[in-house]
DNA sequence: GAGGCTAATGACAGCCACTGACAGTTGACA
DNA sequence: TGTCAACTGTCAGTGGCTGTCATTAGCCTC
């Protein structure tokens, strides 16, 4: 049986890790075997001309078995973006809580920029993940799905916003109008990037901090307190 | 042969439009039953659960035919929100030039939700597209086109707004910071509305103005002169 | 360390959205 | 009225995705 080149190597284990058994690591593998394949695929021929069964073939398992790791060809596409996003969330929940809700946002952006590297490094190479962002951007399809998550992501960090200024999410519209202002800049600047020349991070990470500059008068200030219902 | 309800009669000539040729009025007729017969279905059983064999059956022409009409099924949705779009576009053209960005697309906005009603009641019943709307808001698949076609509109807007304030969209970021600020709170009062209980149009009127009213006063002020690069 | 249990997989059939190709039908217009 | 072009129906095929069932292969127990 051929086992594909796309089967990478077992990790050397760190003391005190559990080593899961034999039948845990193999699905680990095949997991990120088909990830791997499936994004060098669409960033190779394009997301629609990439058919499952090409990546499929391509790990050397049958069609059936890539569904029954990935829901579709979608959720392959953004399983990397999904762990960059709880990355995120973390970071904007240890922001401490003197800051205000947009600097606290704006802080935790530009610290995740900083970060994302080495997680994103553990599963594929970092400069696939970049090439897959611009694919994102620029395919119809999974840019619908990029901005529908972004709004649900968008909600919970409403939530958590609301929780740190103590204020209630339901009947004030601060948090979600400043969420709402904060996540338009950040699809703006994601989306000139990905139309620019320079796909470095640091490139990214100036553009959002040039445009944040620009809400960031006009909306920073201090909710403790004042009630603008 | 039948015809099918779903064919709507034609409407009395107004005096001076072009009477245009049996052909011409013919495919009028049937796109709009397929409009009708569509959106009629996806409301009632819901849009995934509704085949494009069924709309066609329900207007008695061949599934090909559908899609000689509208390239899916998604199309169909979004037909009159399409036409909703263009309205609220002109009247953002047609606000005098005094006015401040964010004050133009405030009352432009406001304005289309007066006027919306003629227009669409014209291809199909107001009620029915209220429930479209909902339609989209609650189907994911929906929400994801509808969160791009939003971020489209922006970005005519933005150039619309730019060209109006006298700036370059592509070096200052104000008027897309702006639209996104202002396109963010639409987003936010159209989901809360949908979730919400009064499906009325005053409803959603009165959510909207009441959230813009949030970033009025921190964004709304007048561009002409400084340059902020 | 042999055998039973069960998760993981493969093979296959089928649904639905959508497309291309070709042939038949019907307004438009000379 | 006959020709042309537009519209339509039919049919075959592709690709995403799901349900089902038999087979394989870790795992665990005695």
């Amino acid at each position: 049986m051929k086992t594909g080149q796309q089967i990478r190597e077992a990790a050397p284990q760190h003391p005190g890790t559990v080593v899961p058994g034999l039948r845990e690591r193999k699905k680990q593998r095949t997991r990120d075997a088909l990830l791997r394949a499936a994004l060098e695929l669409f960033t190779t021929k394009g997301y629609e001309r990439t058919t499952v069964d090409e990546i499929a073939e391509a790990v050397d398992v049958s069609q059936r078995t890539f569904f029954r790791y990935f829901a579709g060809k979608e959720e392959a596409a953004f399983a990397v973006q999904d762990m960059v996003e709880s990355h995120f969330l973390d970071a904007v929940r240890q922001r401490p809580p003197h800051e205000g809700p947009l600097e606290a946002l704006r802080k935790a952006v530009l610290e995740s920029w900083d970060n994302i590297g080495d997680a994103v490094e553990e599963i594929i190479p970092i400069e696939l993940h970049m090439r897959t962002y611009r694919l994102i951007e620029s395919t119809p399809a999974l840019l619908a799905v990029h901005l529908r998550r972004s709004e649900e992501m968008e909600e919970r960090i409403a939530a958590l916003i609301a929780d740190r200024e103590g204020v209630d999410v339901d009947t004030d519209p601060r948090p979600r109008v400043a969420v709402a202002a904060f996540g338009g800049v950040m699809r703006v600047t994601g989306r000139l990037w990905g139309a620019g020349e320079d796909y470095s991070v640091a490139a990214i990470r100036e553009l959002t901090a040039r445009y944040l500059d620009q809400v960031g008068p006009a909306l920073m200030e201090n909710w403790h307190g004042e009630d603008r219902r």
